[in-house]
DNA sequence: ACGACCCATTGACAAACATCAATCGGTTGG
DNA sequence: CCAACCGATTGATGTTTGTCAATGGGTCGT
C-alpha cells in the first residue's frame, strides 16, 4: 500500500487539458507483428522455431499441431508475410526458420515471448 | 556468410521423424494478451500508459485518438479484460493505468514494446 | 429537481480471420 | 512417363473484430 496513486484533476467540460504523450512509434507495423503472433498456433510455431537448432519442415508442424495441412500452410504464410520467418525449399520439402536479422523492436518482442 | 544453415534430412513418406519441441507455455493465454496488444490504437494506449506518470483519463484518449468515444471505451475494455490495465472511478472520470503487478511473462512483453 | 457531463453498453454492419475440403504445381522414385 | 508425395492456393463458411450511432447510467453543479 505504499504509493496510492494520486489521481490528476480534471475540469468539467474542458476535456482535456492533458496532452497525452503517445510515443511516436511505428504503431501500425508493430501491431502487425503482434497480430501475426496473436494466435496460439503461430505463437507456438515461433517459440518452436526460436528453440530449434535446425530449420523446421512444414511436415513437422503438421505432425505437431492438430490442424489440416492447408491451415498450417496458412499460418506459416502469415508469419512469413510479417517478416518473422524465412523459407527454404529443398527438393520436396520446405524448411522454415526465424528470420535471422529482425528489426530491433521486433527482435525484442520475439525474445520476450514465452 | 558464416553459417550457412545445413538443412536436416527428411525421409519420404515417413513424415515426420523429428519431434518438434514446442515449449510448454500457456500459449493461449499469451496469445490473448498479444491479441489485446495487436491493434494500433490499443498498442499506443499501452505505450502511453507505460510512459505516463499519472493515470490517464478516458477523455485524454478520446482527445488523442481520432475515434468515437464508444470505440475508445471498447478498446480500453479489451485491455482491461486482458488484465493489462486497471480502472479507477473518481467522480465523473475514469482513470486508467497499467496493471501494476502483471504476470512476469506479460510484463516482459509489455516492456519489450516500442 | 434538472440539465450537463463523462463513460459504458447495446445494436448493427462491414471487414478480417481461422479453418477445412478440394485442387493444383513442382519434385522425386520407380 | 507415371504415380506418389510435399506444400501452396483457392473457395466456402462460421466466427471474431473494429467502428459508429443511439442509448443508458451515474455524478455533479445549479
Amino acid at each position: 500500500m505504499a504509493k496510492l496513486a494520486v489521481l490528476p484533476e480534471r475540469e468539467r467540460g474542458v476535456c482535456c487539458a492533458v496532452e497525452l504523450e503517445v510515443p511516436d512509434v511505428r504503431a501500425a507495423e508493430i501491431a502487425d507483428v503482434l497480430k501475426a503472433l496473436a494466435d496460439p498456433t503461430r505463437l507456438q510455431m515461433v517459440l518452436a522455431l526460436r528453440a530449434a537448432k535446425e530449420p523446421v519442415c512444414i511436415c513437422d508442424f503438421t505432425a505437431t499441431f492438430d490442424l489440416s495441412q492447408p491451415t498450417i500452410s496458412h499460418h506459416v504464410a502469415k508469419l512469413r508475410e510479417a517478416g518473422l520467418v524465412e523459407a527454404t525449399r529443398r527438393g520436396i520439402w520446405t524448411y522454415y526458420r526465424l528470420a535471422p536479422h529482425l528489426p530491433a523492436p521486433v527482435r525484442r518482442i520475439v525474445e520476450a515471448l514465452g
